[in-house]
DNA sequence: TGCCAATGGTCTAACACTAGCCCAATAACG
DNA sequence: CGTTATTGGGCTAGTGTTAGACCATTGGCA
C-alpha cells in the first residue's frame, strides 16, 4: 500500500511552547472569547488550564503585552486585560494577509473549514435537541441579528462555534475553533458590507431552521451555501 | 458573552515529546501506514519529519521495540521493522478498550469522526476530480473488496483515508487520520463479520458512487449510514 | 576478501521547560 | 486608614529536549 505516511508521520508539535502558547492566546482575543476590557485568568490558574508552566506562560504573556494586545496589571484586581479591538473592517491590506498564509494554505484552511463546519451543522440536525440547547443557539442567532458593527465578526465566530459544541464533542468544537482561526486574519481584512450582512443572516437563518428541524441535508446545504459565499466574497476581493 | 473559553484555552500539549512521538508512530504501526515486516525510515529522516530531536525519537523507539512492536536491526540496510500484526478481529476485550478510552471519549469520538469524514465526503463530491484521482478512489475500493481478512482494516483505513486526502486538504487528511485513530482499537476488538463486510462493501461503492457523480448530499449521506451501521455494531457488542 | 555506504548506538554541551517557593503591589473592605 | 486576599514578578534547582559530533555494525559489491 502507497497510503501516505506524512499524513500520520508529520511533526508532533508545531513549535516550542512559547510560540505554541502565544499562538494559542492571540486565538482567544482575535476570536473575542475573551473581549476588550475582559482579562484572562490569573496566570497560576491559566498555566495548569494550557497545560505549560507559569514562567512559559508569563512569556507568552510579555510578548502580547509588547505587541500591544494585553495590558498586565499587578496586585489584586489585577490581571492581563485585553486591549485588542478587531481591526475596522476593510483596514487590513488582504492580499498581505494571503501573502502571509500562502496561496496553498488558505485553499487548506477554507477547504477545512468547509469540511469541519458542514460535518457539526450535519451531526448536530441528527441530535434530538432538549429546549436549553434550542433557547442557546437561538439566543446566539438573535445576539448576532443585533449585533452592532464593532461586535459582529466577534458575535459570528460565537454563533458559529456553538453549533459544534453543541454535538457535545469537545474534539469537533476544538477543530471548528481552529479552522475558524484559520481564516480569522482574512475576514478581518475584507469591509463588511451591508448587503452580504443582510445575505449572511438569511443563510444564518436557515442554517438554524434546518437544524432545528432535523434536517442534516440541509444543514450541511445551508452551511456549505454560506461558506461558499464568503469564499467567493474573498476571491472577488482578491481578483 | 458567555463562550465557553475552555475550547481554546485548552492544553497547549498532549504530553511531552516522548509520549507524543510513541503515540504517533502507534498510530502508524497501527493504522498500517508501515506493514508488518516494513521498515520506519531512518532515525536521522524520521527525526526530522517528526519535528523532533533523534535522542527522544531514539527513544520512543526503544520503547516500542520493549513493548514488541519493532525489531530493530543494525548496520547498512538495518532500521526498525514493523513486527506488529493487528490482532485477530474479535479477540481483544471491546468492553475493556471501551473503559480504556471512557465512555465520554467514545461517544465524542464517534461523533467526531461522523462529522470530518461525512465533511471530507461532501467536500470531495463537490470538487471536480480528474482522471488519476477517479482511478486512485476505485482502485483503493477495489483493493479493499479483494482484501485477504488479515489486510481488510488495513485497506478500509486506506480507503477512507483517501478520501478526505483526495481533497487536497492536508490539514483535513491529518483531521480524519486522528478520528480514525480514536476508534482504531474499538474497531480492532471486534469480529468482522461476513454479513457486516458485505454490507460495508455495499455502502463503500454507494460513496464511491455519489462522490464520482458529484452528489454531495449523496455522499454525505452515505458515509453517515456507513459510519452509523459501526457505531451501531459497536453498541450491539456493548449490550 | 576487503571496502564502504548506510544505518543504529553513544556522548556532551547548551538550551527549554517545569515545579515550587517567596517577594511586591494593589484595591476593596472593615 | 490599616488589613488582607489576590494577583503579578522573580529566583533556583532539577529535569526534558536539542544539535551535533563521533563510534559500531552490517551486508552488498567491486
Amino acid at each position: 500500500m502507497d497510503l501516505n505516511p506524512l499524513t500520520v508521520l508529520r511533526p508532533v508539535r508545531a513549535g516550542n511552547a512559547f510560540e505554541e502558547t502565544v499562538e494559542r492566546l492571540l486565538q482567544a482575543i482575535k476570536l473575542g472569547m475573551v473581549a476588550q476590557g475582559e482579562k484572562l485568568p490569573p496566570e497560576r490558574e491559566l498555566a495548569v488550564q494550557l497545560g505549560i508552566s507559569r514562567v512559559t506562560l508569563r512569556e507568552a504573556i510579555r510578548a502580547l503585552q509588547e505587541a500591544g494586545y494585553l495590558d498586565v496589571r499587578r496586585g489584586r484586581y489585577g490581571g492581563a486585560f485585553v486591549t485588542y479591538a478587531p481591526p475596522p473592517p476593510g483596514t487590513g491590506d488582504l492580499r498581505q494577509a494571503v501573502a502571509e498564509m500562502g496561496t496553498d494554505s488558505l485553499a487548506d484552511a477554507l477547504t477545512f473549514r468547509m469540511a469541519v463546519e458542514c460535518g457539526a451543522a450535519q451531526v448536530l440536525a441528527s441530535t434530538p435537541l432538549d429546549e436549553t440547547q434550542r433557547a442557546l443557539l437561538l439566543g446566539r442567532l438573535a445576539e448576532l441579528n443585533t449585533a452592532r458593527p464593532d461586535e459582529y465578526r466577534r458575535l459570528d465566530t460565537a454563533f458559529h462555534l456553538s453549533i459544534a459544541e453543541l454535538t457535545g464533542s469537545s474534539l469537533l468544537a476544538a477543530t471548528c475553533a481552529d479552522a475558524r482561526l484559520r481564516v480569522t486574519d482574512l475576514l478581518n481584512a475584507i469591509p463588511m458590507l451591508q448587503v452580504n450582512i443582510e445575505h449572511a443572516a438569511i443563510q444564518h437563518e436557515a442554517i438554524v431552521a434546518a437544524i432545528l428541524a432535523g434536517d442534516p441535508d440541509g444543514a450541511r446545504r445551508a452551511v456549505a451555501e454560506h461558506l461558499e459565499g464568503t469564499a467567493a466574497l474573498l476571491r472577488a476581493f482578491l481578483a
